[in-house]
DNA sequence: GCCGTTTTCGGCCCGACTGTTTTCAGTCG
């Protein structure tokens, strides 16, 4: 193992990215001699980005097993981990106008635009380089026309123009949106969303949409989708292809038309991800096929071989598709190849929610409303009434007399409309020492526990949640990193120790569903699921309109390749029994104080 | 730089759009 110098924290997987960022871009800006290693660097940054844990945590031989880090850039990590610097860097920053590489990453810029700038006006810094811009210096260069710098200066706003990433869950109301809109236009035959919302990325960049139409339909498509009224500002515009921003969320969207005969192709590509795409078609060259958004042909006559669905494109080359969630090459190729692709979990799978708030702690409905409203729009076996614990103040959390009162009232509302269909439960607090802030006694007479952390988000909580598995009574934790997606960072966690605690306790850990919180994300549960830990989709619903949010907390599941058996409520109530007496006997787990009655359950086999 | 159904050399996805030319390089997704 690597000498473990620096934090155990996946910050250091985030510097070491930024500094290989850093030296893709110098590479870039040297020139096409180093095309390749620009593209290698970038490659080594976005795979140590996204790392499950700690780069510490590898070994040498490991490092070296990632995909796009060969034996060169595994010394460097070594270097960096070791020395906490990086010569190579040191010496291309010497070489480059470091302070300017920045700039290459605005539209309209790259590194021949910029080396010419740099080379004639001799500016060495951000400001001197818009001054220079501002001033007219530019367009007296030779090649640098008033359309060029008005294009570079609209590059520099438009870096503000658009605000930040879309949360999933906007992104995909704005998309139904757009397609509304589009599919109003005479002359369309389809239109689809594709990129990173068709894949059900955690927050969009901008959206991308595909419209089948016939060619002599595509002018009259472009007018009608550049012209109109919620059109802030028109970016880019041909016969194929145009890119908006809206005036009102400003947010960027691509529109690219297609034939109906290139339909399955060109939503392949347009789905992405790159990886995946160049992934693909580097594979697919090697076996004598050229892929495009116009279909896969064969290099050797330049016959097309298929494109009208997407299925066609693996097929030919006799691989598996896969769905989109699953296309970030992260290994679904090898899947593919090896027709193993497993068969995700959807929505229909879901047989209940198990993180619910009602009026008896910060919710916004009575039990009734809830299973009214459930009973009416759901097709659910069972929900639990998870309601926050006394030391959640100000979400009025329950006290032990008030835990008690509640599960007698959910007895009587079950008999009174003859179902069993609410479990009761809490999301009970894990305070700062790891222990929880009600009783085992009490515990131990719900149906299901959730345990989280809602205080000391400074703190690192890895041994705090540890503790809580190891309660008897503790069946899941919930929102286990504690982040809020664009407003807090996850708190100090090892998220692999956690993991693997809660493997070692059968304790659940939860993907909530809540569109900011989206915890766990998709890499962890990935590393979840792959260790055997069941997961658990919770809408942490506090209104009606929650519940919706399941569609969330599945795509992340889908993103993390779960198939219905990884995700406990898409089993019976009995089997979650059955889960929950397993975690009971668990030798790992500390003996209850309390003994528990024990009822005689079945386990239905899948 | 990486990588291997092209495996230790030689290639590395592929096509649309823009600006400035006048046939294409640079850039983007």
């Amino acid at each position: 193992m690597i000498t473990k110098i620096m934090s155990l924290s996946l910050d250091e997987n985030n510097k070491l990215a930024d500094l290989f960022r850093e030296m893709s871009l110098m590479y870039k800006y040297i020139g096409v001699q180093e095309r390749f290693r620009f593209l290698a660097f970038q490659k080594a940054s976005r795979v140590i980005k996204t790392l499950p844990q700690s780069i510490c945590n590898y070994s040498p031989e490991q490092i070296k097993a990632l995909p796009g880090i060969g034996e060169s850039i595994t010394r460097t990590i070594k270097e960096y981990l070791v020395s906490g610097t990086i010569k190579r860097f040191e010496h291309l920053r010497k070489k480059t106008p470091y302070q300017l590489l920045e700039i290459m990453e605005v539209k309209g810029f790259g590194p021949e635009t910029l080396k010419k700038i740099v080379s004639s006006l001799k500016v060495r810094t951000r400001q001197e380089f818009v001054e220079a811009l501002q001033s007219g210096k530019i367009n007296k260069l030779p090649g640098f026309g008033a359309g060029k710098v008005e294009a570079m200066l609209r590059g520099f706003k438009l870096y503000k123009e658009v605000e930040d990433r879309m949360l999933l869950w906007d992104a995909l109301a704005l998309g139904e949106k757009v397609k509304a809109w589009l599919k109003a236009c005479p002359g369309v035959i389809k239109v689809e969303a594709a990129g990173s919302l068709r894949r059900r990325k955690e927050t969009i960049g901008d959206i991308d949409m595909l419209v089948a139409c016939k060619e002599e339909h595509r002018a009259q498509i472009i007018k009608y989708f550049t012209s109109g009224d919620f059109v802030g500002r028109v970016i880019l515009k041909g016969d194929q292809r145009a890119s908006i921003v809206l005036s009102d969320p400003k947010k960027q969207v691509d529109l690219r038309l297609i034939t109906e005969n290139n339909w399955g192709s060109a939503l392949q590509y347009f789905t992405g991800s790159r990886e995946h795409n160049i992934h693909l078609r580097t594979i697919a060259r090697s076996k004598g096929f050229k892929i495009s958004e116009y279909g896969i042909f064969s290099l050797s006559n330049g016959k097309r071989l298929g494109g009208a669905t997407e299925a066609d494109l693996y097929t030919t080359l006799g691989f598996q598709i896969m769905p989109p969630e699953m296309r970030e090459d992260k290994g679904e190729i090898l899947h593919s190849q090896n027709h193993t692709v497993p068969s995700l979990i959807n929505l229909t799978d879901i047989k209940g929610d198990l993180h619910v708030h009602s009026n008896w702690s910060d919710g916004l409905c009575t039990p009734e409303e809830i299973l009214l409203h459930l009973q009416r729009r759901f097709n659910y076996n069972y929900i639990v009434i998870t309601d926050h614990s006394k030391s959640s103040r100000i979400a009025r959390g329950m006290d032990e007399k008030q835990i008690l009162q509640q599960v007698k009232i959910i007895k009587a509302l079950n008999k009174k409309m003859g179902v069993n269909f609410i479990k009761t439960g809490i999301e009970v607090d894990i305070l700062q020492d790891g222990q929880l802030d009600i009783s085992n006694e009490i515990l131990s007479q719900l149906d299901w526990v959730n345990a989280a952390v809602h205080s000391h988000f400074d703190k690192d909580n890895t041994d705090r949640i540890i503790r809580a598995c190891e309660n008897p009574f503790v069946c899941c934790i919930s929102h286990p990193t504690g982040r809020l997606i664009g407003h807090r960072d996850a708190y100090k966690l090892d998220i692999t120790e956690l993991i693997n605690a809660a493997k070692r306790t059968g304790t659940a850990l939860e993907i909530n569903a809540q569109p900011t919180r989206m915890d766990l994300k998709d890499d962890f549960a990935m590393e979840a699921r792959r260790k055997g830990v069941m997961l658990v989709i919770g809408t942490d619903s506090h209104t009606l309109q929650d519940f919706n949010f399941m569609e969330l907390g599945v795509s992340i599941a889908r993103r993390a390749w779960c198939k219905p058996g990884n995700i406990l409520n898409s089993l019976s109530w009995d089997e979650i029994e059955t889960f929950k007496l397993q975690k009971q006997k668990n030798k790992d787990v500390k003996n209850a104080s309390v003994s528990v009655k024990k009822e005689n359950y079945t386990f239905h086999e899948k």
